[in-house]
DNA sequence: TCTGGGGTCCTAGGACCC
DNA sequence: TCTGGGGTCCTAGGACCC
């Protein structure tokens, strides 16, 4: 049975073109408040930025620099969790052999179809191409965005045909074509294999995803871990039997961190900006209705050290002043030549209490 | 030219218990 | 005399994703 994976095209780049229909055609470039002359990294740049080199991740300076004449805007949350709204709607509305289209959201900009289980089985049943291209034109004709569509007997490949099908495209892999279409390519093309995990691979001697689909399973397990070895493995096979599941998102944590346009150097500022972060994440914490189980402090040191320090709460507790006090309290834990250093960056996670019956109920 | 913010899950070592 | 195993919780850090 195929699954599709639906990926927006420049998705925050589109949705600010929608808006402002004058800037089609220029490079625009969204990240942090929109001035780049700030701390802050490129969110989605269009097209015509990324001809000039300029990328998701890259530093807004540098992209200053690289496009001078780019449109610089700033990340517009709520927007793009609207217009990624917009989209889902259309694609619940979308159906397969006459039944609804089972939606996993997994992103602003990517989700997961499925045949309904319950849907019956029609004389001609739909061709999965078919329902690639209804669902394209759907998205386009009623939100304006354009997306590629990847088809594949699971939810692996049809991500990794997604990339094979961008931009404005459809793109199908299954178990007879997977080796053929990517057994040569670099490992990096299997979703959970990042430059950390490349590199490892590299030092064995391997570098394409043929290479890892026959490693012996053992060694991998020894150099990336007991599960992680086994599981990049079985990828590099195309292999995942993870179901299309359009069961609501329970989340574990929530939180805020923020960057300082200018290192904090006084210790008065560092404590007021803890207890500033973790009110604002009790805040998403109270919507959830679950209370905080621990409490994580995330400290980033000039130039570029970053430390956590953790706490599991005695008692579970939704209290601002309890929650506050405990990130607070996480300071402390840090030495004396830390606590000396500039503070680049605080944040500040809340983890939550499991609902009844924990994240699988 | 320095390197965001929102997350999830895994790993590894030590504590503790049986 | 010398050193069992397994299970679970806690903590810190790392890897990865969008």
């Amino acid at each position: 049975m195929s699954v599709l994976h639906v990926d927006l095209d420049q998705f925050i780049a589109a949705v600010e073109v929608r808006r402002h229909p004058e800037l089609a055609g220029r490079p625009v470039v969204v990240g942090g408040r929109g001035d780049p002359t700030e701390r802050g990294v490129v969110a989605t740049a269009s097209y015509e930025a990324r001809a000039l080199g300029v990328g998701s991740g890259t530093p807004l300076r540098v992209a200053a620099r690289r496009c001078p004449d780019a449109v610089f805007l700033p990340v517009d949350k709520p927007a793009y969790e609207a217009a990624s709204a917009e989209v889902v709607a259309v694609l619940r509305a979308q159906t397969w052999d006459g039944a609804p289209l089972v939606v996993e959201v997994v992103g602003w900009d990517e989700d997961f179809l499925a045949r309904s289980p319950r849907a019956p089985v029609p004389a001609r049943p739909d061709e999965p191409h078919a329902v690639a291209e209804r669902v394209r034109a759907a998205v386009h004709a009623g939100t304006g965005l354009r997306c590629s569509v990847g088809i594949g007997e699971n939810k692996l490949q049809a991500k990794v045909a997604t990339e094979l099908a961008k931009p404005d495209g459809v793109f199908r892999l299954d178990d007879d074509t997977w080796f053929a279409v990517v057994g040569e390519r670099d490992v990096r093309v299997l979703p959970g294999v990042g430059a950390t995990t490349a590199r490892r691979l590299g030092e064995l001697g391997v570098r394409t995803v043929a290479d890892l689909a026959r490693t012996d399973p053992h060694l991998l397990a020894e150099r990336l871990g007991e599960r992680t070895g086994p599981w990049v493995r079985r990828r590099a096979r195309g292999v995942d039997t993870s179901p299309v599941d359009d069961t609501p998102w329970v989340p574990r944590a929530r939180g805020r961190e923020e960057t300082f346009q200018v290192d904090l150097e006084d210790p008065t500022e560092v404590t007021a900006a803890v207890r500033r972060l973790a009110a604002l994440a009790l805040e998403d914490v109270r919507a959830e209705g679950r209370p905080v189980a621990r409490v994580v402090l995330k400290v980033r040191l000039r130039p570029f050290t970053t430390l956590t320090r953790s706490r599991t709460l005695p008692v579970a507790s939704s209290e601002t002043d309890a929650v506050a006090d405990a990130a607070v309290a996480l300071l402390d834990r840090l030495d004396e030549d830390e606590r000396s250093r500039p503070v680049r960056l605080l944040g500040v996670r809340l983890e939550m209490v499991p609902p009844p019956g924990g994240y699988d109920a």
